[in-house]
DNA sequence: TATTCTGCTATACGATCGTATAGTATTGAT
DNA sequence: ATCAATACTATACGATCGTATAGCAGAATA
């Protein structure tokens, strides 16, 4: 089997059927979540019937291991493209750059994580450990190469990036919401406010 | 394995059936989800049969709107017991405060919240248009009693009171769940980062 | 060419869902 | 005491869910 690690910007009609349903399936949990996509839901928007989903990923949750496993690599395969040169805050900066650009490329990474870490009852996966480990490996690397900063401890600092990166994008649809139901559609849109989120040392 | 969840049977023993089924729905809702939630598991929780919530409550539909305005409820009693005295900033600092208690006394909103308004495809109800009408009325009522701030502008006011208090309830499971992992679950609890959400004028 | 394997379709099964309906018990007004 | 409305239970129906199974077409292997 191959693994396909880096990302290939291939459209949907020159991929495996078993690529296209998994990237089916990702949407469709991303927009309304996995209890609300069926399976049948899954196959019409791929192209093919319900057997085929089954024949390939098994179960529904060998789906989600799918996607999750999926959207880990997308996170590794943007980290690992940024050279180790140059001081570590560069270092840092160019890979929170570049895991920037990996989550506007891919909308649907961030739906999907909107629901899987902010739904911790309901979530069944276990991407947020699978991030916060990469992270973590991201900091321990750095700390490897040079010299980290010794201002904050690594789990805060592992708290940091992934809140940073994420966190704003989480709760920019609500802010979207009511600046809507506010302003009106059509309002300047360069007035509407900002969303900072962080997290500080205790 | 029954789990009961949120409300404790001391304070449901002396409410109405309906009031009781109310409850249990919001409380299973908070937790998991309404889609994850079937009407005879809010049934059971309420010490019914299925019937008697259809009963009271028509459809899946109108025990969603019971629950919301039940919501509303709570936050306009929150804001409405507050005296209209004192600074302009006095009075909505206190507002602050009163809603934030109210949240503390009753987590089951936080967790609903947190479900309906990071889910903006997938909700049906109209939860965050009737709170953010609610907070725009509690901006134009300090407008007209004193002098509101006319540092910022209305709209991004009203943004800014409800995602101070509600962005940071919605991204903490996400802190604490990375400080688990991270520090392990016996690790000094005051070492844990501090999450900061606020809004910025653009 | 014969055989096996893989990608794929079609259909069906049991479980669970929301909801409808019919009937019983309890309350409240006259 | 009667009677109607309300509170509540029991059961059933149709739809939809995840998944199992059987079979077919075409490429691969020998």
């Amino acid at each position: 089997m191959k693994k396909t690690v880096g990302v290939s910007p291939k459209v949907n009609s020159d991929l495996t059927a078993k690529a296209r349903i998994r990237n089916a399936a990702f949407a469709l949990y991303a927009n309304y979540g996995e209890d609300a996509t069926s399976m049948r839901a899954i196959a019409e928007a791929a192209g093919v019937t319900v057997g085929l989903v089954v024949h390939h990923f098994r179960t529904k949750d060998g789906l989600r291991e799918a996607i999750e496993q999926h959207i880990v690599d997308l996170f590794f395969g943007a980290i690992e493209q940024v050279p180790l040169e140059g001081t570590t805050a560069e270092i840092a900066a160019a890979r929170d750059e570049a895991v920037a650009d990996m989550l506007s490329d891919n909308p649907a990474v961030v739906g999907y994580l909107r629901r899987a870490l902010l739904d911790p009852m309901g979530h069944r996966g276990r991407i947020l450990e699978m991030l916060t480990d990469l992270a973590a490996k991201q900091v321990a690397t750095l700390r490897n190469v040079g010299v980290a900063s010794k201002a904050h401890r690594d789990s805060s600092q592992v708290i940091g990036v992934m809140i940073r990166q994420l966190g704003q994008l989480f709760l920019q649809p609500m802010v979207d919401s009511m600046w809507n139901q506010l302003a009106g559609p059509n309002a300047a849109e360069d007035d509407k406010p900002l969303l900072v989120v962080k997290v500080q040392e205790s």
